[in-house]
DNA sequence: CGCCCAGTTGAAGAATTTCAAACGATGTGG
DNA sequence: CCACATCGTTTGAAATTCTTCAACTGGGCG
Protein backbone atom coordinates (compact mmCIF):
# COMPACT_ATOMS: atom_id res chain seq x y z
CA UNK A 1 0.00 0.00 0.00
CA UNK A 2 1.16 3.45 -0.65
CA UNK A 3 2.66 5.67 2.00
CA UNK A 4 0.79 8.31 2.40
CA UNK A 5 2.29 10.63 4.64
CA UNK A 6 5.15 10.87 2.22
CA UNK A 7 4.14 11.28 -1.01
CA UNK A 8 5.12 15.10 -0.66
CA UNK A 9 8.98 14.53 0.36
CA UNK A 10 10.06 15.27 -2.95
CA UNK A 11 8.77 18.82 -3.67
CA UNK A 12 9.72 22.08 -1.51
CA UNK A 13 6.47 23.15 -0.94
CA UNK A 14 5.47 24.83 2.59
CA UNK A 15 2.19 23.42 2.91
CA UNK A 16 3.02 19.68 2.21
CA UNK A 17 2.86 16.94 4.81
CA UNK A 18 6.51 17.35 5.75
CA UNK A 19 6.78 20.04 8.39
CA UNK A 20 5.39 19.22 12.05
CA UNK A 21 3.23 21.83 11.95
CA UNK A 22 1.04 20.07 8.91
CA UNK A 23 1.86 16.65 10.43
CA UNK A 24 -1.38 14.93 10.76
CA UNK A 25 0.22 13.68 14.18
CA UNK A 26 1.35 16.40 16.01
CA UNK A 27 -1.58 16.02 17.81
CA UNK A 28 0.39 13.34 19.87
CA UNK A 29 3.68 13.78 19.15
CA UNK A 30 6.65 16.44 20.26
CA UNK A 31 4.59 19.46 18.96
CA UNK A 32 1.89 19.04 20.90
CA UNK A 33 -0.14 22.04 22.25
CA UNK A 34 2.93 24.48 21.40
CA UNK A 35 2.55 27.63 19.74
CA UNK A 36 2.67 27.85 15.54
CA UNK A 37 5.95 29.86 15.85
CA UNK A 38 7.23 27.28 18.36
CA UNK A 39 6.29 23.86 16.55
CA UNK A 40 8.33 26.06 13.45
CA UNK A 41 11.46 26.49 15.67
CA UNK A 42 11.08 22.54 16.30
CA UNK A 43 10.36 21.76 12.76
CA UNK A 44 13.96 23.22 11.72
CA UNK A 45 15.98 20.98 13.74
CA UNK A 46 13.93 17.88 12.57
CA UNK A 47 15.29 15.56 9.85
CA UNK A 48 12.79 13.85 7.78
CA UNK A 49 14.83 10.73 6.45
CA UNK A 50 14.23 8.55 3.69
CA UNK A 51 11.72 5.28 4.66
CA UNK A 52 12.87 2.55 6.39
CA UNK A 53 12.48 -0.87 4.47
CA UNK A 54 11.05 -4.14 6.62
CA UNK A 55 13.71 -5.32 8.37
CA UNK A 56 15.91 -2.40 8.40
CA UNK A 57 17.54 -1.20 11.73
CA UNK A 58 17.41 2.26 12.71
CA UNK A 59 20.29 2.06 15.60
CA UNK A 60 22.22 -0.14 17.20
CA UNK A 61 22.16 -0.95 20.90
CA UNK A 62 25.51 0.57 21.71
CA UNK A 63 25.49 3.22 19.15
CA UNK A 64 26.37 6.88 20.42
CA UNK A 65 23.07 8.56 21.30
CA UNK A 66 22.82 12.30 18.97
CA UNK A 67 18.90 11.68 18.11
CA UNK A 68 15.39 10.46 19.04
CA UNK A 69 13.12 9.25 16.70
CA UNK A 70 9.42 10.12 16.24
CA UNK A 71 7.87 8.02 14.00
CA UNK A 72 5.80 8.83 11.15
CA UNK A 73 4.24 5.96 9.68
CA UNK A 74 4.89 2.43 10.06
CA UNK A 75 5.52 0.24 13.34
CA UNK A 76 9.03 -0.10 15.12
CA UNK A 77 10.50 -2.83 17.32
CA UNK A 78 13.18 -2.20 19.77
CA UNK A 79 15.20 -4.56 21.70
CA UNK A 80 18.23 -5.31 24.38
CA UNK A 81 20.29 -7.90 24.26
CA UNK A 82 21.49 -9.34 27.59
CA UNK A 83 25.05 -10.61 28.65
CA UNK A 84 24.01 -14.14 27.88
CA UNK A 85 22.46 -13.43 24.53
CA UNK A 86 19.52 -13.22 25.02
CA UNK A 87 17.24 -11.01 23.69
CA UNK A 88 13.83 -9.02 25.19
CA UNK A 89 11.79 -7.12 22.99
CA UNK A 90 10.98 -4.00 24.94
CA UNK A 91 8.39 -2.44 23.02
CA UNK A 92 6.75 -2.34 19.36
CA UNK A 93 6.24 1.39 18.43
CA UNK A 94 3.37 2.84 15.72
CA UNK A 95 3.00 5.98 14.08
CA UNK A 96 3.00 8.67 16.46
CA UNK A 97 5.44 7.58 18.64
CA UNK A 98 9.08 8.33 20.52
CA UNK A 99 11.69 6.13 20.57
CA UNK A 100 15.36 6.55 21.34
CA UNK A 101 14.30 7.61 25.03
CA UNK A 102 16.95 5.32 26.33
CA UNK A 103 19.85 7.33 25.33
CA UNK A 104 20.17 10.34 27.43
CA UNK A 105 20.81 7.56 30.03
CA UNK A 106 24.33 7.06 29.31
CA UNK A 107 24.88 9.09 25.70
CA UNK A 108 24.44 5.52 24.12
CA UNK A 109 21.57 3.72 23.13
CA UNK A 110 20.87 0.83 25.34
CA UNK A 111 18.05 -0.69 22.81
CA UNK A 112 18.11 -1.85 19.12
CA UNK A 113 15.26 -0.67 17.04
CA UNK A 114 14.06 -2.41 13.71
CA UNK A 115 11.49 -1.72 11.33
CA UNK A 116 8.65 -4.12 11.44
CA UNK A 117 7.28 -2.55 7.95
CA UNK A 118 7.82 0.28 5.73
CA UNK A 119 8.19 2.75 7.94
CA UNK A 120 9.63 6.17 8.00
CA UNK A 121 10.76 8.30 11.14
CA UNK A 122 11.81 11.80 11.73
CA UNK A 123 15.12 12.37 13.48
CA UNK A 124 15.23 14.69 16.12
CA UNK A 125 18.59 15.51 17.12
CA UNK A 126 18.64 15.50 21.03
CA UNK A 127 21.37 18.49 21.74
CA UNK A 128 19.69 20.69 19.72
CA UNK A 129 16.46 19.23 21.09
CA UNK A 130 17.57 20.04 24.58
CA UNK A 131 18.79 23.94 23.95
CA UNK A 132 15.28 24.94 22.04
CA UNK A 133 13.87 23.21 24.66
CA UNK A 134 15.60 25.19 27.07
CA UNK A 135 14.11 28.61 24.99
CA UNK A 136 10.68 27.14 24.89
CA UNK A 137 9.02 25.97 28.03
CA UNK A 138 6.15 24.00 26.45
CA UNK A 139 8.50 22.12 24.41
CA UNK A 140 10.47 20.98 27.63
CA UNK A 141 7.59 19.74 29.51
CA UNK A 142 6.24 17.86 26.37
CA UNK A 143 9.93 16.27 26.23
CA UNK A 144 9.75 15.30 30.13
CA UNK A 145 6.60 14.34 29.28
CA UNK A 146 7.16 11.51 27.08
CA UNK A 147 9.92 10.38 29.06
CA UNK A 148 7.91 10.24 32.06
CA UNK A 149 5.35 8.35 30.05
CA UNK A 150 7.74 6.08 28.87
CA UNK A 151 8.08 5.39 32.30
CA UNK A 152 4.32 4.76 33.17
CA UNK A 153 3.62 2.47 30.02
CA UNK A 154 6.40 0.31 30.93
CA UNK A 155 5.74 0.03 34.85
CA UNK A 156 2.01 -0.95 33.58
CA UNK A 157 3.91 -3.84 31.84
CA UNK A 158 5.21 -4.95 34.78
CA UNK A 159 2.06 -6.31 35.71
CA UNK A 160 1.92 -8.14 33.49
CA UNK A 161 4.75 -9.89 32.98
CA UNK A 162 4.68 -10.17 36.51
CA UNK A 163 1.48 -11.54 37.53
CA UNK A 164 -0.82 -12.36 34.10
CA UNK A 165 -1.94 -15.15 32.57
CA UNK A 166 -0.86 -15.93 28.75
CA UNK A 167 -4.89 -14.84 28.00
CA UNK A 168 -4.28 -11.95 29.85
CA UNK A 169 -1.27 -10.83 28.46
CA UNK A 170 -2.00 -11.29 24.23
CA UNK A 171 -5.21 -9.85 24.99
CA UNK A 172 -3.50 -6.74 27.01
CA UNK A 173 -1.29 -6.15 24.13
CA UNK A 174 -3.85 -6.86 21.58
CA UNK A 175 -5.77 -4.31 23.13
CA UNK A 176 -2.83 -2.04 23.44
CA UNK A 177 -2.03 -2.32 19.51
CA UNK A 178 -6.35 -1.71 19.13
CA UNK A 179 -6.52 1.77 20.88
CA UNK A 180 -3.48 2.87 19.28
CA UNK A 181 -4.82 2.41 16.12
CA UNK A 182 -8.00 4.34 16.82
CA UNK A 183 -5.88 7.38 17.95
CA UNK A 184 -5.55 7.31 14.35
CA UNK A 185 -8.91 6.99 13.20
CA UNK A 186 -8.20 3.30 11.98
CA UNK A 187 -10.27 0.30 12.85
CA UNK A 188 -9.68 0.06 16.46
CA UNK A 189 -11.71 -4.01 15.42
CA UNK A 190 -9.29 -4.85 12.15
CA UNK A 191 -6.05 -4.13 11.48
CA UNK A 192 -2.81 -6.02 10.52
CA UNK A 193 0.31 -7.08 13.21
CA UNK A 194 3.00 -6.11 12.67
CA UNK A 195 5.16 -8.12 13.81
CA UNK A 196 6.03 -12.29 14.42
CA UNK A 197 3.89 -14.30 17.31
CA UNK A 198 7.82 -14.88 18.25
CA UNK A 199 8.20 -11.17 18.85
CA UNK A 200 4.62 -11.09 21.01
CA UNK A 201 5.85 -13.74 22.56
CA UNK A 202 8.84 -12.45 23.70
CA UNK A 203 7.56 -9.47 24.47
CA UNK A 204 5.00 -10.98 26.78
CA UNK A 205 7.40 -13.27 28.45
CA UNK A 206 6.18 -16.18 26.96
CA UNK A 207 7.06 -18.74 24.11
CA UNK A 208 5.88 -18.56 20.54
CA UNK A 209 4.01 -21.50 21.12
CA UNK A 210 1.69 -20.14 23.76
CA UNK A 211 1.20 -17.57 22.18
CA UNK A 212 0.09 -19.65 18.93
CA UNK A 213 -2.24 -21.69 21.31
CA UNK A 214 -3.76 -18.89 22.77
CA UNK A 215 -4.71 -17.17 19.34
CA UNK A 216 -6.21 -20.65 18.46
CA UNK A 217 -7.97 -20.82 21.87
CA UNK A 218 -9.49 -17.54 21.25
CA UNK A 219 -10.19 -18.01 17.98
CA UNK A 220 -12.24 -20.90 18.90
CA UNK A 221 -14.31 -18.34 21.21
CA UNK A 222 -15.03 -16.52 18.50
CA UNK A 223 -13.47 -13.43 20.61
CA UNK A 224 -11.39 -12.80 17.33
CA UNK A 225 -10.16 -14.12 13.91
CA UNK A 226 -6.59 -14.11 12.83
CA UNK A 227 -5.68 -15.09 9.18
CA UNK A 228 -1.62 -14.58 9.55
CA UNK A 229 -1.36 -11.34 10.93
CA UNK A 230 -4.46 -9.90 10.14
CA UNK A 231 -6.68 -9.52 13.02
CA UNK A 232 -10.15 -9.10 13.74
CA UNK A 233 -11.41 -8.67 16.94
CA UNK A 234 -14.98 -9.72 16.89
CA UNK A 235 -16.07 -9.65 20.51
CA UNK A 236 -13.95 -6.85 22.29
CA UNK A 237 -15.67 -6.88 25.71
CA UNK A 238 -14.51 -10.81 26.19
CA UNK A 239 -11.10 -9.50 25.10
CA UNK A 240 -11.53 -7.07 27.85
CA UNK A 241 -12.34 -9.38 30.57
CA UNK A 242 -9.65 -11.62 29.29
CA UNK A 243 -7.28 -8.58 29.92
CA UNK A 244 -8.16 -7.93 33.24
CA UNK A 245 -7.37 -11.15 34.22
CA UNK A 246 -10.63 -12.75 34.96
CA UNK A 247 -10.51 -16.49 33.53
CA UNK B 1 20.56 3.31 65.05
CA UNK B 2 20.85 7.27 64.47
CA UNK B 3 20.04 8.83 61.82
CA UNK B 4 23.20 10.85 60.92
CA UNK B 5 22.30 12.45 57.68
CA UNK B 6 20.01 14.27 59.76
CA UNK B 7 21.79 15.33 63.42
CA UNK B 8 22.61 18.58 61.85
CA UNK B 9 18.70 19.57 60.86
CA UNK B 10 17.74 21.75 63.99
CA UNK B 11 20.57 24.11 63.95
CA UNK B 12 21.20 26.73 60.90
CA UNK B 13 25.01 26.37 59.95
CA UNK B 14 25.80 26.85 56.37
CA UNK B 15 28.26 23.54 56.50
CA UNK B 16 25.90 21.32 58.01
CA UNK B 17 24.57 18.24 55.93
CA UNK B 18 21.11 19.70 55.21
CA UNK B 19 22.61 21.44 52.23
CA UNK B 20 22.99 20.07 48.67
CA UNK B 21 26.45 20.76 48.38
CA UNK B 22 27.80 19.17 51.66
CA UNK B 23 25.30 15.93 51.06
CA UNK B 24 27.14 13.23 50.92
CA UNK B 25 24.50 12.29 48.10
CA UNK B 26 26.04 14.95 45.86
CA UNK B 27 27.53 12.60 43.59
CA UNK B 28 25.05 10.65 42.59
CA UNK B 29 22.09 12.84 42.75
CA UNK B 30 20.13 15.44 40.91
CA UNK B 31 23.16 17.65 41.92
CA UNK B 32 25.83 15.73 40.19
CA UNK B 33 28.83 17.57 38.56
CA UNK B 34 26.84 20.93 38.70
CA UNK B 35 28.84 24.23 39.34
CA UNK B 36 28.79 25.07 43.00
CA UNK B 37 26.49 28.19 42.11
CA UNK B 38 24.36 26.28 40.38
CA UNK B 39 24.20 23.81 43.69
CA UNK B 40 23.29 26.40 45.86
CA UNK B 41 20.39 27.85 43.30
CA UNK B 42 18.86 24.13 43.57
CA UNK B 43 19.43 23.69 47.01
CA UNK B 44 17.31 26.55 47.31
CA UNK B 45 13.96 25.16 46.18
CA UNK B 46 14.78 21.44 47.19
CA UNK B 47 12.91 21.14 50.73
CA UNK B 48 14.01 18.89 53.83
CA UNK B 49 11.12 17.33 55.69
CA UNK B 50 11.49 15.66 58.68
CA UNK B 51 12.21 11.69 58.25
CA UNK B 52 9.33 9.31 57.54
CA UNK B 53 8.67 6.52 59.98
CA UNK B 54 8.80 2.65 58.46
CA UNK B 55 5.24 2.29 57.10
CA UNK B 56 4.47 5.83 56.13
CA UNK B 57 3.40 7.11 52.95
CA UNK B 58 4.76 9.09 51.27
CA UNK B 59 2.21 9.52 48.50
CA UNK B 60 -0.29 7.90 46.95
CA UNK B 61 -1.44 6.61 43.07
CA UNK B 62 -3.71 9.30 41.57
CA UNK B 63 -2.41 12.27 44.09
CA UNK B 64 -1.70 15.58 42.42
CA UNK B 65 2.82 15.43 40.91
CA UNK B 66 4.04 18.42 42.61
CA UNK B 67 7.62 17.26 43.53
CA UNK B 68 9.96 14.40 42.94
CA UNK B 69 11.95 13.20 45.80
CA UNK B 70 15.39 12.14 46.25
CA UNK B 71 16.17 9.44 49.01
CA UNK B 72 18.72 11.03 51.61
CA UNK B 73 18.22 7.68 53.52
CA UNK B 74 16.41 5.03 54.27
CA UNK B 75 14.37 2.63 52.03
CA UNK B 76 11.38 3.80 49.74
CA UNK B 77 8.54 0.76 47.90
CA UNK B 78 6.97 2.04 45.00
CA UNK B 79 3.85 0.24 43.69
CA UNK B 80 0.95 0.66 41.20
CA UNK B 81 -2.57 -0.86 42.15
CA UNK B 82 -4.78 -2.64 38.58
CA UNK B 83 -8.01 -2.15 37.85
CA UNK B 84 -8.81 -5.17 39.68
CA UNK B 85 -7.25 -4.17 42.85
CA UNK B 86 -4.11 -6.24 42.58
CA UNK B 87 -0.88 -4.15 43.54
CA UNK B 88 1.91 -4.40 41.25
CA UNK B 89 5.61 -3.20 43.30
CA UNK B 90 7.47 -1.05 40.51
CA UNK B 91 10.78 -0.60 42.94
CA UNK B 92 12.46 -0.47 45.49
CA UNK B 93 14.25 2.86 46.15
CA UNK B 94 17.50 3.41 48.25
CA UNK B 95 19.37 6.66 49.30
CA UNK B 96 20.81 8.59 46.66
CA UNK B 97 17.51 7.38 44.23
CA UNK B 98 14.86 9.67 43.02
CA UNK B 99 11.57 8.82 42.97
CA UNK B 100 8.06 10.28 41.63
CA UNK B 101 9.19 10.58 37.94
CA UNK B 102 6.02 8.69 36.59
CA UNK B 103 4.53 12.20 37.60
CA UNK B 104 5.36 14.38 34.55
CA UNK B 105 3.26 12.04 32.43
CA UNK B 106 0.10 12.89 33.40
CA UNK B 107 0.80 15.36 36.84
CA UNK B 108 -0.97 12.97 38.77
CA UNK B 109 1.22 10.09 40.74
CA UNK B 110 0.73 6.85 39.05
CA UNK B 111 2.43 5.28 41.74
CA UNK B 112 2.30 4.84 45.63
CA UNK B 113 5.60 4.85 47.51
CA UNK B 114 6.11 3.95 51.17
CA UNK B 115 8.66 4.10 53.64
CA UNK B 116 9.92 0.67 54.01
CA UNK B 117 12.05 1.92 57.35
CA UNK B 118 13.00 5.39 58.80
CA UNK B 119 13.49 7.43 55.97
CA UNK B 120 14.35 11.17 55.02
CA UNK B 121 13.80 12.74 51.33
CA UNK B 122 14.05 15.69 49.94
CA UNK B 123 11.27 17.17 48.11
CA UNK B 124 12.21 19.36 44.67
CA UNK B 125 9.16 21.06 43.51
CA UNK B 126 8.72 20.39 39.95
CA UNK B 127 8.02 23.20 38.55
CA UNK B 128 11.10 25.40 39.93
CA UNK B 129 12.74 22.34 38.91
CA UNK B 130 11.86 22.92 35.65
CA UNK B 131 12.62 26.71 35.29
CA UNK B 132 15.63 26.04 36.79
CA UNK B 133 16.74 23.82 34.81
CA UNK B 134 15.58 25.84 31.91
CA UNK B 135 18.27 28.44 33.27
CA UNK B 136 20.86 25.64 34.31
CA UNK B 137 21.86 23.35 31.22
CA UNK B 138 23.54 20.87 33.84
CA UNK B 139 20.88 20.43 35.39
CA UNK B 140 18.22 20.05 32.75
CA UNK B 141 21.12 17.10 31.62
CA UNK B 142 20.58 15.30 34.97
CA UNK B 143 16.95 15.38 35.02
CA UNK B 144 16.91 14.08 32.09
CA UNK B 145 19.30 11.97 32.21
CA UNK B 146 17.20 10.37 35.46
CA UNK B 147 14.12 10.07 33.29
CA UNK B 148 16.15 7.98 30.98
CA UNK B 149 17.78 5.92 33.57
CA UNK B 150 14.90 5.03 34.98
CA UNK B 151 13.60 4.22 31.78
CA UNK B 152 16.45 1.34 31.16
CA UNK B 153 16.53 0.19 34.46
CA UNK B 154 13.23 -0.49 34.04
CA UNK B 155 13.62 -2.61 30.68
CA UNK B 156 16.27 -4.20 32.61
CA UNK B 157 13.72 -5.76 34.68
CA UNK B 158 11.52 -6.60 31.44
CA UNK B 159 14.52 -8.99 30.74
CA UNK B 160 13.82 -10.95 34.44
CA UNK B 161 9.91 -10.71 34.38
CA UNK B 162 9.91 -12.33 30.84
CA UNK B 163 12.36 -14.84 30.73
CA UNK B 164 14.19 -15.75 34.06
CA UNK B 165 14.13 -18.75 36.67
CA UNK B 166 13.04 -17.65 39.92
CA UNK B 167 16.81 -18.41 41.19
CA UNK B 168 17.95 -15.54 38.38
CA UNK B 169 15.37 -13.29 39.82
CA UNK B 170 16.03 -13.71 43.16
CA UNK B 171 19.92 -13.53 43.04
CA UNK B 172 19.97 -10.67 40.18
CA UNK B 173 17.89 -8.50 43.14
CA UNK B 174 20.23 -9.63 45.64
CA UNK B 175 22.92 -8.13 43.90
CA UNK B 176 21.14 -4.94 42.98
CA UNK B 177 20.77 -4.33 46.43
CA UNK B 178 24.33 -5.16 47.16
CA UNK B 179 26.03 -2.92 44.30
CA UNK B 180 23.84 -0.42 45.43
CA UNK B 181 24.69 -0.35 48.83
CA UNK B 182 27.99 -0.71 48.08
CA UNK B 183 28.24 2.77 45.99
CA UNK B 184 27.59 4.18 49.56
CA UNK B 185 30.84 2.45 50.42
CA UNK B 186 28.54 0.18 52.62
CA UNK B 187 29.22 -3.51 52.89
CA UNK B 188 28.39 -5.01 49.50
CA UNK B 189 27.97 -8.91 51.02
CA UNK B 190 26.35 -7.85 54.50
CA UNK B 191 23.37 -5.81 54.81
CA UNK B 192 19.54 -5.79 55.59
CA UNK B 193 16.88 -6.31 53.48
CA UNK B 194 14.44 -3.65 53.81
CA UNK B 195 11.78 -5.48 52.15
CA UNK B 196 9.59 -8.80 52.94
CA UNK B 197 9.72 -11.89 50.87
CA UNK B 198 6.00 -10.73 49.72
CA UNK B 199 7.53 -7.34 48.58
CA UNK B 200 10.37 -9.30 46.83
CA UNK B 201 8.10 -12.06 45.65
CA UNK B 202 5.42 -9.33 44.06
CA UNK B 203 8.24 -7.26 42.57
CA UNK B 204 10.04 -10.49 40.83
CA UNK B 205 6.97 -11.67 39.78
CA UNK B 206 6.74 -14.73 42.03
CA UNK B 207 5.21 -16.10 44.56
CA UNK B 208 6.30 -15.42 48.91
CA UNK B 209 6.54 -19.26 48.60
CA UNK B 210 9.06 -19.11 45.86
CA UNK B 211 11.10 -16.73 47.14
CA UNK B 212 11.05 -18.57 50.36
CA UNK B 213 11.96 -21.66 48.80
CA UNK B 214 14.98 -20.04 46.64
CA UNK B 215 16.37 -18.56 49.94
CA UNK B 216 16.30 -21.56 51.39
CA UNK B 217 18.10 -23.53 48.63
CA UNK B 218 20.75 -20.60 48.33
CA UNK B 219 21.71 -21.18 52.03
CA UNK B 220 21.59 -24.98 51.61
CA UNK B 221 24.20 -24.06 49.07
CA UNK B 222 26.59 -22.23 50.93
CA UNK B 223 25.51 -19.28 48.35
CA UNK B 224 24.13 -16.98 50.94
CA UNK B 225 23.31 -16.76 54.76
CA UNK B 226 19.92 -15.36 55.56
CA UNK B 227 18.11 -14.61 58.95
CA UNK B 228 15.28 -13.12 58.43
CA UNK B 229 15.61 -9.57 56.84
CA UNK B 230 19.69 -9.90 57.72
CA UNK B 231 21.68 -11.19 54.37
CA UNK B 232 24.89 -12.20 54.03
CA UNK B 233 26.51 -13.27 50.83
CA UNK B 234 28.80 -15.88 51.16
CA UNK B 235 29.87 -16.54 47.55
CA UNK B 236 28.79 -13.58 45.69
CA UNK B 237 30.78 -15.41 41.70
CA UNK B 238 28.00 -18.24 42.69
CA UNK B 239 25.43 -15.62 42.98
CA UNK B 240 26.34 -13.84 39.82
CA UNK B 241 25.99 -17.21 37.94
CA UNK B 242 22.62 -17.68 39.43
CA UNK B 243 21.66 -13.74 38.22
CA UNK B 244 22.90 -14.60 34.40
CA UNK B 245 20.55 -17.60 33.78
CA UNK B 246 22.96 -20.88 34.63
CA UNK B 247 22.00 -23.52 36.67
C1' DC C 1 9.44 -28.38 -7.81
C1' DG C 2 11.21 -28.28 -3.53
C1' DC C 3 13.00 -25.67 0.19
C1' DC C 4 12.42 -22.62 3.93
C1' DC C 5 10.11 -19.95 7.14
C1' DA C 6 6.29 -18.87 10.14
C1' DG C 7 2.84 -20.78 12.32
C1' DT C 8 0.03 -24.59 14.29
C1' DT C 9 -0.82 -28.61 17.06
C1' DG C 10 0.17 -32.58 20.18
C1' DA C 11 2.17 -34.97 24.14
C1' DA C 12 5.39 -35.16 27.79
C1' DG C 13 7.92 -32.69 31.07
C1' DA C 14 9.30 -29.05 34.27
C1' DA C 15 8.80 -25.18 36.94
C1' DT C 16 6.04 -22.50 39.70
C1' DT C 17 1.70 -21.90 42.07
C1' DT C 18 -1.74 -23.23 45.18
C1' DC C 19 -3.38 -25.10 49.29
C1' DA C 20 -2.30 -26.45 53.81
C1' DA C 21 0.14 -26.88 57.97
C1' DA C 22 3.41 -25.40 61.22
C1' DC C 23 6.96 -22.40 63.14
C1' DG C 24 9.04 -18.49 65.82
C1' DA C 25 8.82 -13.83 67.13
C1' DT C 26 6.02 -10.21 68.84
C1' DG C 27 2.35 -8.16 71.17
C1' DT C 28 -2.12 -8.15 73.94
C1' DG C 29 -5.25 -9.09 77.48
C1' DG C 30 -6.71 -11.81 81.30
C1' DC D 1 3.32 -13.96 83.84
C1' DC D 2 1.14 -16.93 80.93
C1' DA D 3 -2.28 -17.91 77.27
C1' DC D 4 -3.61 -16.53 72.93
C1' DA D 5 -3.78 -14.21 68.51
C1' DT D 6 -1.16 -12.32 64.74
C1' DC D 7 2.26 -11.71 61.37
C1' DG D 8 5.96 -13.04 58.44
C1' DT D 9 8.13 -16.97 57.15
C1' DT D 10 9.17 -21.82 56.14
C1' DT D 11 8.11 -26.31 54.39
C1' DG D 12 5.45 -30.08 52.17
C1' DA D 13 2.47 -32.19 48.65
C1' DA D 14 -0.70 -31.71 44.94
C1' DA D 15 -2.31 -29.13 41.07
C1' DT D 16 -1.71 -26.18 37.23
C1' DT D 17 0.22 -23.69 33.75
C1' DC D 18 3.49 -23.04 30.64
C1' DT D 19 7.50 -24.84 28.25
C1' DT D 20 9.99 -28.11 25.64
C1' DC D 21 10.46 -31.25 22.07
C1' DA D 22 8.68 -32.85 17.92
C1' DA D 23 5.95 -33.41 13.98
C1' DC D 24 3.24 -31.29 10.59
C1' DT D 25 1.07 -27.57 7.57
C1' DG D 26 0.84 -24.04 4.10
C1' DG D 27 2.48 -20.07 1.70
C1' DG D 28 6.24 -17.69 -0.67
C1' DC D 29 10.28 -17.82 -3.52
C1' DG D 30 14.48 -19.22 -5.73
Amino acid sequence: MPNLLNTCTSHSGNRDFNHCSNCRLSGICLPLSLEFSDIDRLDAIVQKGKPLQKGEILYRSGDDFTAIYAIRSGAIKTWQTSREGEIQITGFHLAGEVIGLDGPATNRLSNSAQALQTTSVCAIPFSKLESLSRQVPGLQRNLLQLLSREITSEQRHFGLLGHASADTRVAALLLSLSARHERHNLSATRFTLPMSRGDMANFLGLTLETVSRVFSRMQKQQVITACGKELEILDSTALHNLAHHSD
